[in-house]
DNA sequence: CTGAAAGCGCTTACAG
DNA sequence: CTGAAAGCGCTTACAG
């Protein structure tokens, strides 16, 4: 149990050949007759030899301008919501699937990003995904300078030289507002995920401008941390008014069910006839028996493999310049809303 | 861009001293002086110099009779389920606290098991946890002999040599079966999450037991493969026949959710007049004001500390033998549920 | 406390 | 196609 690991060196002595014979037998692209391989590949498996991926990566720092490790760094905020855990789940798939292993790191805070990005950096990944937060300008130039591809999901990648995948939040907002003044909602109101967070108030930006263009404006504005309990507390402090809203529109879905089932079953409330209610991702919450929720759906299949492809491609070409993708958002109507008059 | 990375002979080079004083100043218990650690600890600053982990990681195979990496292995199934996901988010969190790093492993099915342990054991992990799959005796072998310790979360670790952390399913199977009993039902169903499981095998021993002991049998069965869109499925047939159950016991809430979905707003059933139903793991959306579904809670966080203390201890002492931690459900009584007539 | 040197397990340029 | 050897960036026993 304590016997030293099984090395190339064992392997080579046992199939009778060179270090340098096992080594190549095991890169697929390497100079090796068929027969050497195959001798080398049977005395693998009597010793049950598997090639060291971290011995692996120190060689590439001599062959190579930067060591490459076949990890990839996943930065990952807020998993407790369906959404981004879903999120992680087929990303995680999708790197997997292309050959390369998942260095995952949770942070609780944006606060915690630039640490986490230190630790992987030392672990020489080739490339890092973060999810829903960003970096600071600092480790941006520290990840470029190391040719480490840097993709933002769910955010802006504003003046920084990395990748971002996201969604048109603006745009999403404005497909809110259009369908709930169609609606001829007249008290609408917004509760924010997060002030501090581009997402929010982007969807936040793209929904009062078309409230204002239609001659409204915002009737009430709550701000939740993107929980469901937040939406419930948010739910609870609009309904509590004397003038109440006729309409709401959260920054998530999750958030909308915190206010759907405070509204419906501590308040008594009927939704639609009461208010409707617009959410923000289209989970699969959304869409159960009871809920209806009528949400902007984001592509997320294809925004994921965008991600993917985007980190692939920059992994293995380091000089590309990084990419911006923007998907827009489409409005799936459910029963959650006041419908428009003239039904088309 | 291509320059080559920032190595401790560079920082040897501008602090004007040697490699390994450079190495022996990032060495918490290395004999350097204070003065030096701090010429090495400046001049490092200056040059953005970090350690390289995988280099660090090379050297330990010499000194140490298994090389160490100071990553731990994370292999994850069902990480869209809410319980597993936050789990996922606490269990990284934990292990991240104490100074390990996390290789995710997201696999979908119980035959991907094996074939990600041996990924992992390339990138030399110095543990492994497995979340809800087991892996083949094989294998379990295979990191014995290598000093890698194994947690099974959430399944037994049966013979085999690895530790593991779970509830006490049949216990709390029973626990489901006597509060139904008590409410005087009297066709009480079960909807299992995956026969080929343990876990949900167990759940139904226990309860299948007690209603044997009540002299009653199992009115109906279904199976679901964990999801909502199962449950929702399962409960359509449940409710289709001519003699419906009075009570569900599911394996999960996930499961219990889309049954309670479909029974009250596809099948305009009254819960818990028309039958009650109980789920299993207590997850945040059981306590949501529309479901209030009555559930046998797992002690999570508890259970995840647990498993990250038998982890770090076995890394730590490789000699230890492996350890089986069970935990005790409770049941949360909420309104899915008849309560029983003489209510304590 | 400090430095020179060996060695961890690989990959690959070099020579044959 | 094949082998001997250098080297990736560290850690640490050894000698001073």
């Amino acid at each position: 149990m304590d016997r030293k690991a099984i090395t190339s060196y064992d392997v080579a002595r046992l199939a009778g050949v060179s270090q340098s014979a096992v080594s190549r037998a095991f890169s697929p692209e390497a100079s090796i007759s068929e027969a050497t391989r195959a001798r080398v590949m049977n005395a693998a498996r009597e010793l049950g030899y598997q090639p060291n991926a971290i011995a692996r990566s120190m060689s590439s720092a001599r062959n190579e301008p930067q060591q490459k490790s076949g990890m990839v760094g996943l930065i990952v905020t807020r998993m407790q919501d369906p959404f981004f855990a879903n999120t992680v789940a087929e990303l995680s798939r999708n790197i997997q699937a292309k050959g390369w292993q998942i260095l995952l790191f949770t942070v609780e805070s944006q606060e915690e990003v630039d640490a986490a990005l230190t630790t992987l950096m030392r672990y020489k990944i080739d490339g890092v995904v973060i999810l829903s937060a960003i970096l600071s300008g600092r480790m941006a130039a520290a990840c470029h300078a190391s040719g480490i591809p840097v993709i933002l999901y769910n955010r802006s990648a504003a003046e920084l030289p990395v990748s971002s995948v996201q969604i048109e939040n603006r745009e999403g907002g404005r497909l809110a507002a259009d369908f709930l003044i169609e609606g001829g909602h007249e008290r609408i109101a917004f509760v924010a995920g997060d002030d501090a967070d581009s997402t929010s108030r982007l969807r936040e930006e793209g929904f009062v401008e078309r409230l204002v263009t239609a001659g409204k404006k915002l009737f009430l504005r709550e701000t939740g941390d993107y929980t469901f309990v937040s939406g419930r507390e948010a739910g609870l402090r609009l309904f509590s008014r004397q003038e109440r809203p006729d309409a709401v529109f959260c920054a998530s879905d999750v958030m909308s069910l915190g206010v759907l089932h405070t509204a419906r079953h501590e308040l008594n409330l009927d939704v639609p006839r009461d208010f409707s209610l617009i959410g923000f991702d289209d989970i699969p919450a959304a869409d159960w028996p009871g809920h209806q929720l009528t949400s902007i759906r984001q592509p997320v299949h294809r925004m994921i493999r965008e991600a993917t492809d985007i980190l692939i491609e920059m992994m293995e070409n380091p000089d590309r310049s990084p990419r911006t993708r923007r998907f827009s958002g489409t409005l799936i109507v459910r029963g959650s809303c006041r419908l428009p008059a003239k039904a088309v």
